[in-house]
DNA sequence: TTGAAAAGCGGAGCGACGCTCCGTATCGTG
DNA sequence: CACGATACGGAGCGTCGCTCCGCTTTTCAA
């Protein structure tokens, strides 16, 4: 339950109304995410599509995996963006690029940050999918960066990316909440800083 | 609709049965939320209680506003401990363990930072009670360790209680997120640093 | 071309939720 | 005690995610 058992994708030869109904269906969930959020009930997105909602379930097994399977695309993009590396600097800087990259995909999905750490029962596939394709990533990132000084190293890849999308929760219910400078005073965190007066490396459980 | 409009606390004289059905009503809640969690339904506080679920929304508008009631010492006991300063250190210190304690309140209610960020018709009373109550408190206790020369001067205690009450998100949900150590890495980003290498200060919008 | 089996579809329906409404029970005062 | 004011209870409403099964569409061998 790991590698391959994506349900949508070109898997092999089915009928055509089959492949044609899912490209609607994604379609429209797409749409009613934008105009209404993540939240948006299963049947506005079956009345968009022109669609029953049996159809929805036999595709999508739950709305998170409806979810999922539209924003592959954009999270995969995300996950590659780490090579194109446009307007590399310090590996740290490389970092915080991507990071603020994250966070934009976050924001501009509304629910999307809630939804990924919600207890909602099967939503943990939503997060599932995010850790698996995102966190590799953000870990090499990190190492790299740690590697060459510039970032502590007592820092998990996956404590990390969930305070990150955290942190992203709230933006449009509360518009007076500034995610980004808190991300970015968690980065500021991370940078490796000559330890200067108080406690710090904080060890007790 | 600020200062004294609380349903609950012993108002003018009302009749017996209803001081004695608030009070069941408190227990109730209070016994169900560490049972099952903030989002326990209603119905099983009704049950709980013994009284029938029309008494709960004559005594509380909405479930948020139970949930405000229940907690409402506990709030105002954190809102105290920042006068009571029994092992002061230095303000930063100060600072550092009022958020410990703030993050000890919420991970220890099931339910609780994930409801105070929800968009859920309603809530917005459960995150106006907390931002009013301990806003002030933080706020203090930041210009105090800013004063001082310990922390930065550009991070609104507003910002940094959401962020704190965020990164507790999922918590018990994601048994293997660390939330504290997170937590002590927005602290860290927060105490004032030599700048060493990279860029800081990230102004741009 | 045809016709029946295989595959897929649609939406009524289920259980659970937050919250409301009003007939009924209880309180407390003259 | 009696009666008006007050509070209570829980059936019921609208909404949600999700299921189930009778019906339609597609496919393909004959």
């Amino acid at each position: 339950m790991s590698t391959a058992d994506t349900p949508s994708a070109s898997a092999g030869r089915k009928r055509a109304d089959v492949r044609r109904n899912e490209q609607k269906l994604l379609d429209a969930a797409a749409a009613v995410f934008v105009r209404m959020g993540i939240d948006a009930p299963v049947r506005e997105i079956a009345a968009e599509s022109g669609l029953g909602m049996g159809t929805i379930y036999r595709h999508f097994p739950t709305r998170a995996d409806l979810v999922v399977a539209v924003f592959r695309h954009q999270v995969d993009a995300l996950a590659a963006a780490v090579d194109a590396a446009p307007t590399a600097g310090t590996p740290y800087e490389v970092l915080r690029q991507w990071v603020h990259q994250f966070v934009d995909f976050l924001v501009t999905k509304h629910g999307l940050a809630e939804a990924l750490h919600s207890d909602q029962a099967g939503f943990e596939s939503l997060h599932n999918e995010f850790v698996e394709r995102l966190m590799p990533v953000l870990d090499q990132l990190l190492k790299a960066s740690t590697a060459a000084g510039y970032t502590r190293s007592d820092v998990r890849a996956y404590d990390f990316m969930l305070a990150i999308g955290n942190l992203c929760i709230g933006v449009e219910n509360f518009p007076d909440y500034q995610a980004r400078r808190m991300i970015d005073l968690l980065l500021a965190g991370l940078a490796r800083t000559a330890p200067a007066s108080t406690g710090e490396e904080p060890e007790q459980p």
